[in-house]
DNA sequence: ATTAGCACTCAACAAAACAGAGTGCTAACA
DNA sequence: TGTTAGCACTCTGTTTTGTTGAGTGCTAAT
């Protein structure tokens, strides 16, 4: 016995009626709900058919089915109807991310909300990586006592401000040296300026060798930590709510899971070419998300992949839906980084 | 019938059992845990009399006692123990806070996750008004095309960096704005610095009219967002551990309401003096959290009230600990947004 | 005033009974 | 040969019933 597209209808119908219902189908359900002109028992058949293959299971023998693993790979592969964003959604998204240039933290967070709220799932989005951005503007304000603030412009528009604990001198050399550093190293990419190169300026303005190699190790250490991997997560509560997480000790699990920032970078960690990837189930390959999938899509920021853009819900999401958000977050945070917009 | 030192006892063993057990509280469990020479038959008619006070209720007839609002408020009047704060913990409050200066809302954000750590309760904290501080820097940074980077540095050391829309002009001329800006208003009140005060400058220097006339509105709006009433919420997953929130739907109800800025506004809203204020049960005035106590207190800045350092929990929390934690983070944010160690 | 003793209450738990949804199989049918 | 009606069977979820035990209130003795 082997598939045919009769048999491929009723996996369809009832991994879009388990979508929707979170309860087991049966055959009944389905010659009434969906009337495809054949009845209940040759349902019945077809189903048993399909449990053996593989793409459903039984939670118990007088149950409906549910599609196991397989049965949604095969849904999001070949049967899931794709969808498209509301020009309402699409506009929404652009608006609140397009519309003001802020701190990179704040537009990826924000980012993640609007995923997580336009989906009903979790949403976890890394930060950008920015070493192969180009600086463009660096300036050194004082706060008070020795307490410096650092502020790194990279082309792509974004921006990090960094308080550092510096030596206590007066803005009007802050000023100077700003102004030196930014002509020094406009246009040269992040990751290349290093210890060495801040060295250089030392020879150029023996004038200010004690404060600028102060500064050496400072920089060093805020440029290292630049582009520490980190991400946000927004909309654990929607996974929460669902009815799988039902359970209490469940959530626990799961919110203590969601906080390994490990666990998270290996959640997203193997996505590195264009295109939409989903994890189903044991395909995550953590126990505890069993019963959960991820959606993870990459964004690039002029080009290089800079960060994921990832959902995480139960096996029993709306693939559509949440592929055609992912997507286009990803390719709103891929024009807004690399400064299409600004 | 009234009030004596042996009921007293008894009731503050019953509220302290039941704060770290979180079962009801029966006459045996006292008369052996806690050997107080009386037998549990006395214990009973003790209790009989203390529930007609209105300090105890019964679950159901044949359960043990649990304390009513009106114990706990008894008990955190007149008859829990105070708590110091371990030298560890301290340490590490003061640690991990005033070490490095950094964005006031991180600051609080940070204070907020500790808070909730040490008393595994839900931590709220209020972002600082600033309308009394004094400004000492001012500083524009180009961003990329007409985006630039609003810094304000107050005195208390705390600063702000607001990315606006401006015009595409140099950093040169951004430099001398930021100059002329920090000359002008250095010492003076950010509330004092609106738009007539701005325009004053288009006079002293009327080469810059036109830009300082663009920078006019946009100053006002900044400087009036600067205040807005913002809080953090933090160890909501404490809150949701505790038995008292086993129950699903309660979770869910409680997560909607602590996601609304208006109720947490309220929540900490009227406390305007010195010292710790609790609020217990029904006394909060709130359906949903009438078996929740909020511990309140407020932090200053430079000696007036600038914000709120809320500890949310279920009624049966450990009052002493709740208090000495919140107490030390409060002094502790009033001397780092003081400025004492800046 | 205190306490031992006892009958009584009630939630929590477990076992038993029941209802209903769904299946697999068989036999009839087109 | 594929489809379908019918039926016995299975298994969960719910309701019912029974049992246990913690805890109380009352009474009578100390």
């Amino acid at each position: 016995m082997n598939m045919n597209d009769r048999k491929l209808t009723i996996l369809k119908i009832i991994i879009d009626d388990f979508i929707d219902t979170a309860q087991p189908v049966g055959s009944r359900t389905i010659a009434k709900k969906y009337p495809i002109g054949i009845s209940s028992a040759t349902i019945r058949n077809e189903m048993a058919d399909l449990e053996e293959l593989g793409y459903l299971t039984q939670p118990h023998t007088s149950a409906g089915r549910i599609p196991s693993d397989l049965g949604y790979r095969l849904y999001v592969d070949a049967l899931m109807a794709s969808e498209y964003l509301k020009k309402e959604q699409a506009e929404l998204v652009r608006g609140l991310l397009l519309n003001n240039l802020i701190e990179v933290k704040d537009v990826v967070t924000r980012a993640a909300k609007l995923l997580a709220e336009l989906t009903g799932m979790t949403a976890i989005i890394t930060l950008p990586q920015f070493k192969k951005s180009r600086l463009c503007n660096f300036k050194l304000v004082k706060l008070a006592g020795a307490k410096v603030l650092m502020i790194i412009v990279t082309d792509s528009g974004a921006f990090k401000a960094v308080p550092i604990n510096f030596i206590d001198v007066e803005q009007s050399l802050l000023d100077n040296i700003s102004i030196i550093m930014t002509d020094r190293f406009t246009n040269k990419n992040i990751e290349d300026i290093d210890a060495r190169s801040v060295n250089h300026l030392t020879i150029a303005y023996p004038e200010f060798k004690t404060v600028v190699e102060y500064l050496v190790p400072i920089i060093k250490d805020v440029f290292k930590e630049f582009d520490s991997l980190e991400h946000v997560v927004e909309g654990v509560n929607h996974l929460i709510d669902t009815p799988e997480f039902a359970d209490g000790t469940k959530v626990k699990r799961m919110m203590s899971l969601l906080k390994d920032p490990k666990m998270i970078q290996g959640l997203v960690g193997n996505v590195e070419a264009d295109g939409i990837f989903i994890k189903i189930g044991n395909e995550i390959g953590i126990a505890e998300l069993s019963d959960c999938s991820v959606v993870t899509t990459a964004y690039k920021v002029n080009g290089k992949i800079a960060g994921k853009v990832a959902v995480l819900g139960p096996t029993r999401m709306g693939y559509g839906k949440v592929v055609s958000v992912a997507d286009y977050i990803r390719e709103t945070l891929s024009e807004m980084f690399s400064g299409i917009n600004l």
